[in-house]
RNA sequence: CGGGGCGUAGCGCAGUCUGGUAGCGCGCUUGCUUUGGGAGCAAGAUGUCGGAGGUUCAAAUCCUCUCGCCCCGACCA
């Protein structure tokens, strides 16, 4: 992409209604446009950052056996009274009536809608277990919005519900999407830790919560510290580990309970990027899903769903990798692959290489942001800076005279020189 | 919802106390120059001063009502 052609009017200045690092930085670099307290446009760098969470989530989804399928955002009311939760949510649920006074929400979660679709179809033990997901746009009507899309009202959310014969094999539902959550994290270059938490308006009794451990997360957690020394979390090891270590968040701990020595305790903030709940049959007797087992016998499923905020994950990777220049984009879910600058679009040779590279490196299938503006050097350096793409390619007449390249790496700014007329090395030093 | 604050050009702000008919920086447009860390000079465009009512010869400024947004707290992915 062409920086002339891109709609991508980054800011120079700090707007004044952000306070966290992440929400100035989306700003300022055209990610996201406030239109209503706590409602966002995506514009499209945002966009791309989205699309390659979403991605990276619908891939390890994929691969732990869900299947996607896509729900309405507007529900009828009748299911959420069957449940009991049409007056337990609250006014954090936004309802309105149609046209013919009908109760309308827009859906906040999705258990009551999912089993309801899942009874019509699903009737037989044999046909278990199911595992359905859908990354669907969600509104909770935040007493207050704050801190940009970290916490919004309207927000991009996976969820997916698992369906169980049995209560053993719901739990080992539910240790698969715990694995899967894992990998999921890891796989867009993030270090998420599983804390017990309380399930809230979903209900149950098993649930853990995955934090991005950071100073601006408002969820206090509490954990051995020896989750801290482990390094890979996705291992088998680190998963036995992780399943039995002492790991909670505020409103559970409990003192008494905490078996771990106070010297080994950490205490710290953390992001809230994906929670999980077992809860059994709480929805599917609520609304009368059930299966016939073996015997012939009604038996009602035992359910479990899982959640990641999509839109939030953005800004916690943000806060938890950006320097005062801009942001550093992890390259699993960076919007391009390479930032390509061209320090004097005026000059025919710098610009005939610049053109040349680009097209290169479109052919060896890289996503680049070509900076071709006739701006001065100092602000496309910046601009890139602040946008924050792993690698930036420098043509400038400095090392153009000794036929070289410079390739910046914007997590260390370490900057490479390699040898103009040899592709191969150029590809090499960009992975 | 309680407490605090702010709405003036696309963005960031001054002007409000003490009423006199709107300004600065960035950005934008045009031209010339410049090109290794947010360039220089020159010329230019852009405002229902959040909205409604009121006081006054006169309102961005004073009064009343109202809408929006932000910050602190309780709630939540």
């Amino acid at each position: 992409m062409r920086v002339k052609k891109y709609f991508l009017q980054t800011k120079k200045e700090t707007p004044s209604d952000a306070s966290l690092i992440s929400h100035k930085l989306m700003i300022r670099s055209c990610m996201i446009k406030q239109t209503s307290s706590g409602i966002y446009a995506w514009l499209p760098l945002g966009l791309k950052v989205l699309k390659k969470i979403e991605n990276i989530i619908r891939e390890a989804q994929n691969s732990y056996g869900c299947q996607e399928i896509l729900m309405p955002t507007i529900q009828q009311s009748e299911i959420w009274k069957k449940s009991g939760r049409y007056n337990d949510y609250g006014p954090e649920m936004l309802k309105f009536l149609d046209r013919n006074k009908k109760e309308l929400l827009y859906g906040p979660t999705n258990e009551e809608l999912i089993t309801n679709i899942f009874k019509d179809y699903i009737n037989s033990y044999k046909d278990l277990p199911k595992n359905l997901y859908q990354i669907q746009w969600k509104f909770r009507d935040e007493i207050r919005p704050r801190f940009g899309v970290m916490r919004c009202r309207e927000f991009l959310m996976k969820d997916n519900y698992s369906f169980d014969l049995t209560i053993k094999e719901a739990k080992r539902s539910y240790d698969n999407m715990f694995k899967c959550y894992l990998n999921t994290f890891q796989n867009m270059g993030l270090r998420a830790i599983p804390v017990k938490a309380e399930s809230g308006a979903i209900g149950g009794d098993m649930s853990h919560e995955f934090h991005i451990v950071n100073k601006s997360g408002d969820t206090e957690i509490i954990y051995d510290k020896k989750i801290d020394s482990l390094k890979n979390l996705t291992s088998d090891n680190s998963y036995q580990i992780l399943r039995n270590i002492y790991a909670v968040t505020r409103e559970k701990y409990n003192e008494a309970e905490c078996i771990v020595n106070k010297n080994d305790i950490v205490v710290t903030k953390g992001i809230e990027v994906g929670h999980i709940f077992f809860f059994g049959t709480k929805y599917s007797s609520a609304l009368n899903a059930y299966v016939l087992n073996n015997q012939g016998k009604r038996i009602n499923v035992q359910m479990g769903s899982y959640g990641i905020g999509i839109s939030r994950l953005v800004a916690a990777i943000i806060e938890s990798s950006h320097d005062k220049n801009g942001i550093i984009w992890p390259k699993e879910v960076a919007p391009f692959d390479i930032g390509l600058i061209n320090l004097n679009s005026k000059d025919k040779m710098l610009s005939k290489i610049s053109d040349d590279l680009y097209k290169l490196l479109k052919q060896n299938h890289k996503e680049v942001l070509y900076d071709d503006t006739l701006e001065s050097p100092g602000a496309k350096f910046a601009n890139m800076d602040l946008i924050g793409i792993p690698f930036q390619i420098i043509v400038g007449l400095k090392s153009i005279k000794n036929n070289e390249l410079e390739i910046k790496n914007r997590k260390t700014n370490i900057i490479t020189k390699v040898d103009l007329n040899n592709p191969s090395q150029i590809l090499k030093q960009l992975n």
